[in-house]
DNA sequence: GATTGACATGTAACATACAACACGTCACAT
DNA sequence: ATGTGACGTGTTGTATGTTACATGTCAATC
């Protein structure tokens, strides 16, 4: 398992271990797991692991099983569809408000995150990048106002995370994921809603598309676009 | 506190024993409470307590200060506003794809739901009443296909509870609430996916619109149409 | 041979003991 | 009078002991 980062509450620190051992797979999917055995491993008590798994609970990346034991759920296409298509109903619009209310101060935030992207890509680190990548995001959303909104949506990406960093890795170079952020960029200083939002569906359409291809084929992909359809008037 | 009812862990207890304290307004908001009281008044231990407090906060209802206590987080105008904006983008999209998807059988289930409301408007329960809108809205949703979308959403109202239960009490008759739910039954039966969504929209708003203005007074409900402005197109 | 039930085993759930911490208070020095 | 620092108090954070439960096994019975 570990390392165990050194900073935070020791449930704090369980909660970021256990999230990243799931990701890298670790702990092997609907297994039963023990709390002790994680605890053990991890060099701290019970409780903090259990505290961590209530949590991790909530986000829904395991399941607690009374007296038995807690099993990981492996995210299924069904899982990258539902991910996607609430990113899509959320960030979209909150996109447009973003770019009609951004204040000189937020574009400054929001360039502020693409330099870090840009020396993530030139340290060519793809887990910093994916990180920066989502700070993009984050600050963006915020600026709309609705803060629930904005912590939603980075939670649902606690899910998709090792994915993201295949993504980087297999179909499209780093700088190609970097373009689509930076004409988000320019229309949001400019205070073009429409196109703002507009650009952003594109931008998560594509990346949807292109993460269940390559986690789960064509098929995969297929159903996630008639699942945006129903949506869609 | 209490009366803590007789099913589920002593968490699960915990969790919504402290969520209707919360919600009556028995644990005075912004002000420091210590776990160990409220355990001692539930008459469990305060490991339960403590994990019921984990979920709290993930929903956003207390803040857990280190080595200080938690804090209720009273919701203010904000909070609302926020809460419907979010309802709006994905019930309205939800209920637009359920309306194009809603088997024989989906449709028999909301009707069943809508008869307990009928039953609980008729026992003039209206705690009871609301809780069966409650679930009339998540077997609308779930329709959809997206369990997250749901899970979301529903979680959503926990902060709002008891405020609705006053709406149904001070503005307008319980069958008053009931109409627009019969409206959005009959339109996701007949298959009408783009009137099912500007039903579900337009209930959605006047709730929303209905709640801040008795809450927080007119301006709050003028700032609601802001937010929701910036949104759309 | 199939079915049932007692029991052993492993586990979470819960209670409790202990340590670390934040903060207020008060004495003391300046 | 004011600032500073030690200390007391109340609280969580964490560890660990204890209880109750879910399940698999295996023997007894039909």
């Amino acid at each position: 398992m570990e390392p165990l980062q050194s900073q935070g509450s020791m449930t704090d620190r369980a909660t970021s271990a256990l999230r990243s051992a799931i990701l890298r797979g670790d702990l092997e999917p609907n297994t039963l797991h023990a709390v002790h055995t994680v605890a053990e491993s991890l060099g701290v008590s019970r409780t903090p692991v259990r505290e961590a798994l209530i949590r991790l609970a909530a986000e829904g990346m395991v399941r607690v099983q009374r007296n038995r034991g807690f099993v990981v759920l492996r995210h299924s296409p069904r899982d990258l569809v539902e991910i996607f298509s609430l990113r899509l109903l959320l960030e979209v619009p909150a996109t447009r408000a973003a770019a009609s209310l951004a204040t000189p101060d937020d574009v400054a935030a929001l360039d502020a995150d693409i330099a870090r992207m840009r020396d993530a890509m030139a340290a060519d680190d793809a887990e910093l990048f994916l990180r920066e990548d989502r700070q993009f995001h984050r600050t963006l959303l915020s600026i709309s106002g609705n803060e629930r909104l904005t912590e939603f949506v980075d939670s649902l990406r606690n899910v998709v995370l090792s994915s993201g960093v295949s993504t980087a890795n297999r179909t499209e170079s780093i700088g190609e994921i970097l373009e689509p952020h930076l004409e988000l960029l320019r229309l949001v200083r400019d205070g073009k809603p429409t196109e703002a939002a507009a650009s952003m569906h594109e931008h998560l359409v594509s990346t949807g598309h292109k993460l269940l291809t390559q986690e789960f084929g064509d098929e995969a992909a297929a159903s996630f676009a008639d699942a945006l359809g129903a949506y869609e008037a």
